[in-house]
RNA sequence: GGGCUUGUAGCUCAGUCGGUUAGAGCGCCACUCUGAUAAAGUGGAGGUCGAUAGUUCGAGUCUAUCCAGGCCCA
């Protein structure tokens, strides 16, 4: 069949046709959509999830629960597709998985946007309103945002069993905590602890070593307060006037002050200053005002023991402190801030806990819960920190102690949800130690694979610093803790289960059950403490969040109810999470209760991922304007274009997304390869070339080179995804595509143009329909939707036998037989001569339409030159040459450059190589090049070096345009024979024959008559050339006259030569 | 102060086992093609590979120190 039977054009709706016309003008976005819905009419999420169930090979993959407490975000979408290309991967490979999402629900981040929702200032407000409704609408609140990034993420293409997601709130999953508590309760690692810890007076809690050091700081100014605290003698008289000078950004601690620190081996100064006398340290005089003088200079050491008067030692509270407030050594304070002199309040700062503890000091803990002074401090008794500052500085003016105020900007640490700024409280909390666990779970992350590598080093540091972990909370919506302990008596009892708590209960049972085990109903169940036979309440806090997210490894697979079952999935093959963060929080909570519970790593791998940024590398903030919102990304770049971003970045640097770097992906892979694919269809339904036949035409060289390149891509990306190296392999396609559009395509055109179907024809079409249907599979988890539209019309509409889905195969197996490292280095070497050439040509202004009477190209080794016959046609062909030679048979024309082939001398000569490099330098490069082209050795002094251990170098041959890069060089003869010329002149009339053509509207295979009419310099090289013309133009019959008026005509130039030039279709 | 990490073209980033003369995209300039056409392609300019020292025949790559940024810890 010809193609002029059949001229239909890649827009035709023609059912007749083998494969469904693609318009190359693709609208992705739709068309993503449409596959959504096939998707769901089809249930091909579901028909992929059961591909493997009977396989014997099983990839556990464990997730990392999602926060339900708003919409997904670009930067979630940025981690879940890598949870779904790698699951998806492994599907096609045929792997077993369980698909199980899951969602994050518990926690004060929950309540907070619930107190926002009702207009809550306080917890005052939510115990008003009822615990029981509160509680209530956090969990409305997760299922909510549960089920809207549930819809999300199947926009994303995300391959969950979404009816199958876990919940941190679920009661297996508090009922697991609780085994695990009791576990870490029975070896002694349960305790009460005081501590002096970030508060927030708002949301009335403290805030763990995990959650400050985030997003805990913000530049804030302070009114700090520069004041004295007078020196007493021995009977406590003030000292002659003198005072030390202290320095605080914290004034509402003053009233808690016990001691004063200052370094041991710090130079301190004693100075007359304002008619009295003031210590500080010697670096830090400029904080003075006005003019001092220095009387003496001393070491800290000398100040120690020194007892002075504090600035509230009125209030009751300081009854017991004041009695022996003094000077104390301390090596942490710093001389180049405040006064060299520390003002110490054990029970409002960390450090100064520590202090206290070291010291024996009394503790002085001044705040209620919501940041109020408790009582004992007279005035401020009720007052709230946050407004007391002036009045304390009054209070400080009054008593003649205050030096200065003086603002301060400073990083401080606020609140990370309700950026209220934190005070530090002593409290009472619980907390598990974990120096037992320590060195197990070291073990366990040295077990794990690291993705990126530098994650077991995070991991680690993080692990050696790690302080026994807190986990209560004094709030409402969490995991129950089912810590028990005896008013009475002191016991602590830990339930371990449902079962526990039901057989110990004594009462409120019945009032609970039916209930999950949340605050309030759990509270309502008492039981009897087994050493005094008193009745025991639960204590009222509730869990830290990374409990809940910590277990989901025992949890979501079953450990209570079905061992074998967890045996079987258990540990996960990789788990994937962002790093900044995850280090001390995730993967921490899964190492520590995995070590804890089984001694066990919980995962083989752990992959992970750095920040989202906007595209000009700033931090996205709705507040700035500058976020993309998930649902917009989707529906105005793509999905596919999104998942392709992400997954050819370096996930551990941060990723600068938006619609710029969108474009670029879009533009530059996913148009071109759609456009082959498009190319490829409209051909292929002219030709009704059917993938089914079996002859397989005869593959040419450019054949094989792809299916060699296709194959070892297929080798590559395979291993790139087995090591998770997502962007390696996206590298590797990308190239490929390049290669495959801008090379195979390109010199394959022809081959699909011609009429007649020959082997050749069926080979070009077997090979392109070969790569096509592979990349949709190896493209399968990163562009599904583009991928599947691929695979429905080539595949799926033409084998009933295939899949009806891409998602449905399997991954592709590497034909190690078509992989030819000759044949790819050879093309490789043709693209780049290719290259060169252009760059030649472009050098002397002489368009590739011109033919050029040859081509000299310059090799580095005898390896290439056997490959320069091989790809001599394909460079004739590329850069219109009549010959293509090794410009080594050009002897004293060219400048010869020779320099030493540094991998064969570096080892066999070592440190000689200098001595020999410098005796190249100094010998004549004709001789040595000469030498070396006979094959001869070459005798350099002491040296005796063989042929190829020298490199020549040819450019600058009269007569040619060179170019030369990176050791080749490819040189055109620039003379331009009559016969040449001629040739020229009728390449540069078809090429406006073609134009004419088209701007007829005719179709491809019409067929015409040509007119020209010109001078006889135009139609003399015409009549020479005329059957080539009649080919290339379909012309019946070229008139050498003028256009008649119904043919579609043009007057022109032609290389310098007025023409009139006139298509007619011959019908 | 400690740990980790980054530093390569104006910008964003690749760079395999240490190997000859370091790459891509964007932007810029010039050009080509016009049957992939609301596209595409080619070429060009643009680099002290953060600095210094070391190891080595050979360092963007390995080592040490330093500088600058980032994250984490104290």
């Amino acid at each position: 069949m010809t193609t002029t039977d059949k001229p239909a054009g890649p827009d035709a709706r023609d059912s007749s046709n083998r494969f469904e016309p693609v318009n190359s003008r693709v609208d992705f976005v739709a068309m993503e959509h449409d596959t959504l819905r096939w998707w769901n009419e089809n249930d091909i999420n579901a028909r992929y999830r059961a591909k493997n169930e009977k396989s014997t090979k099983r990839f556990s993959f464990i997730d990392g629960p999602i926060t339900a407490n708003g919409p997904m975000g670009v930067h979630h979408a940025w981690g879940r597709t890598y949870k779904d290309l790698f699951l998806r991967f492994r599907n096609m490979q045929g792997y077993r998985q369980r698909f199980q999402n899951g969602f994050d629900g518990q926690g004060l981040w929950v309540e907070v946007e619930v107190e926002k929702e009702l207009g809550f200032k306080s917890k005052h407000d939510i115990e008003d309103y009822g615990i029981d409704k509160f509680v209530e609408e956090c969990k409305a609140r997760v299922i909510r945002y549960a089920d809207i990034i549930s819809e999300q993420s199947k926009r994303l293409a995300m391959w969950m069993d979404w009816d199958d997601s876990y919940h941190t709130m679920s009661d297996e999953n508090n009922y697991t905590i609780w085994g695990f508590l009791k576990r870490c309760h029975e070896r002694g690692w349960i305790y009460e602890g005081r501590d002096s810890m970030p508060w927030c007076p708002r949301c009335g809690t403290g805030l763990s070593q995990h959650e400050i050091v985030t997003e805990g700081y913000r530049e804030i100014t302070h009114n700090s307060v520069y004041l004295k605290f007078p020196l007493l003698g021995p009977e406590n008289e003030e000292h002659e006037n003198e005072s030390l000078l202290l320095w605080t950004t914290t004034p509402w601690t003053l009233a808690a002050n016990v001691a004063v620190a200052v370094h041991p081996e710090h130079t301190y100064v004693k100075v007359r200053n304002g008619g009295e006398i003031l210590y500080l340290g010697k670096e830090l005089l400029k904080v003075l005002n006005g003019d001092y003088e220095v009387l003496e200079e001393l070491p800290g050491s000398q100040l120690a023991g020194l007892r002075y008067r504090g600035p509230f030692d009125e209030l009751p509270a300081q009854s017991e402190a004041r009695e022996v407030h003094r000077v104390l050594e301390w090596g942490d304070v710093a001389d180049d801030e405040g006064t060299g002199m520390v003002h110490i309040a054990p029970g409002a700062g960390a450090e100064d806990f520590q202090l206290g503890k070291e010291h024996d000091l009394p503790f002085i803990a001044p705040l209620t819960e919501d940041g109020d002074y408790i009582d004992g401090f007279d005035w401020l008794s009720g007052r709230n920190v946050a407004d007391v500052n002036d009045d304390i500085f009054k209070s400080l003016e009054e008593k003649g102690v205050l030096y200065s105020v003086v603002p301060y900007t400073h990083r401080y640490p606020v609140c990370w949800r309700c950026n209220t700024e934190l005070v530090f409280r002593l409290v009472d909390e619980w907390f598990i130690a974990m120096d037992d666990l320590r060195q197990p779970m070291k073990d366990a992350t040295n077990r794990m694979k690291w993705e990126p590598s530098f994650g077991r080093a995070r991991e680690l540091e993080w692990l050696d610093n790690m302080h026994d972990w807190m986990i209560s909370k004094k709030r409402y919506w969490g995991l129950a803790l089912p810590i028990y302990k005896c008013e009475g008596c002191g016991n602590v009892e830990v339930m371990g289960s449902e079962t526990e708590l039901k057989e110990r209960a004594v009462e409120g049972w019945d009032e609970f059950e039916g209930h999950s085990p949340h605050r309030p109903w759990i509270d309502a169940v008492k039981i009897a403490c087994s050493d005094c036979g008193g009745t025991v309440s639960r204590i009222p806090d509730v869990g830290n969040p990374w409990l809940d997210a910590g277990i989901v490894a025992f949890s979501t697979l079953k450990y209570r109810s079905d061992k074998d079952y967890w045996n079987d999935w258990y540990p996960a093959d990789w788990i994937s999470e962002s790093f900044p963060g995850q280090f001390r929080n995730w993967f921490y909570s899964l190492i520590a209760m995995s070590v804890a519970l089984e001694n066990k790593e919980p995962a083989r791998a752990v992959f992970s991922y750095a920040l989202m940024r906007d595209e000009t590398g700033e931090e996205m903030h709705k507040s700035r304007g500058n976020a993309i919102w998930f649902e917009e990304a989707a529906d105005k770049m793509g999905v596919d274009t999104m998942r392709w971003l992400y997954s050819r970045h370096n996930p551990s640097s941060n990723i600068n997304f938006g619609y710029g770097p969108g474009d670029e992906v879009r533009r530059r892979f996913l148009i071109p390869l759609w456009n082959v694919y498009s190319f490829f269809v409209t051909y292929a339904n002219l030709d009704d070339w059917d993938p089914a036949s079996l002859e397989p035409g005869k593959p040419s060289e450019l054949d094989r080179w792809l299916l060699s390149e296709l194959n070892g891509l297929v080798a590559q990306v395979t291993e790139y995804f087995e090591s998770w190296r997502p962007m390696e392999a996206m590298h590797a396609i990308e190239e490929f595509i390049d290669g495959l559009s801008n090379w195979y395509v390109r010199r394959s055109r022809r081959r699909f143009w011609r009429s007649e179907s020959d082997a050749d024809k069926q080979a070009a079409y077997a090979t392109l329909h070969t790569a096509l249907t592979t990349l949709s599979r190896l493209l399968a988890p990163v562009t599904p939707f583009l991928s599947e539209a691929m695979y429905r019309n080539l595949v799926a509409r033409v084998d009933g036998a295939a899949p009806d889905s891409v998602h449905l195969t399997d991954w592709p197996v590497v034909d190690e037989s078509a992989i030819d490292e000759d044949l790819s280095d050879s093309v490789n070497l043709a693209r780049r001569l290719a290259s060169l050439g252009r760059s030649a040509r472009a050098s002397a202004r002489i368009k590739v339409r011109q033919p050029l009477a040859e081509l000299l190209v310059d090799l580095r080794t005898d390896r290439e030159r056997e490959f320069l016959p091989l790809i001599a046609d394909q460079l004739k062909e590329e850069l219109n040459v009549k010959a293509v030679r090794d410009a080594r048979g050009q002897g004293g024309l060219l400048i010869i450059a020779v320099k030493p082939n540094l991998p064969v001398l570096g080892p066999k000569y070592g440190r000689d190589l200098p001595k020999i490099r410098q005796a190249l330098e100094d010998a004549d490069p004709a001789a040595l090049a000469a030498a070396s082209e006979r094959g001869d050795q070459i005798l350099l002094g002491e040296f005796t070096l063989e042929p190829d251990e020298i490199l020549v170098e040819q450019v600058g041959l009269k007569g040619y345009a060179v170019s030369v890069e990176a050791g080749y060089a490819a040189g055109v003869r620039t003379e331009l024979t009559p016969e040449l010329e001629a040739e020229g002149m009728v390449r540069e009339l078809v090429h406006q024959v073609q134009n004419l053509r088209k701007s007829a509207g005719f179709e491809i295979s019409d067929r015409i008559e040509l007119y020209v009419a010109g001078p006889d310099g135009l139609t003399a090289p015409l009549r020479t050339h005329e059957a080539y013309v009649r080919t290339e133009t379909l012309a019946d019959a070229v008139i050498f006259e003028q256009p008649p008026p119904t043919a579609h005509a043009e007057d022109t130039d032609v290389n310098g030569m007025a023409a009139s030039l006139g298509v007619l279709k011959v019908e």
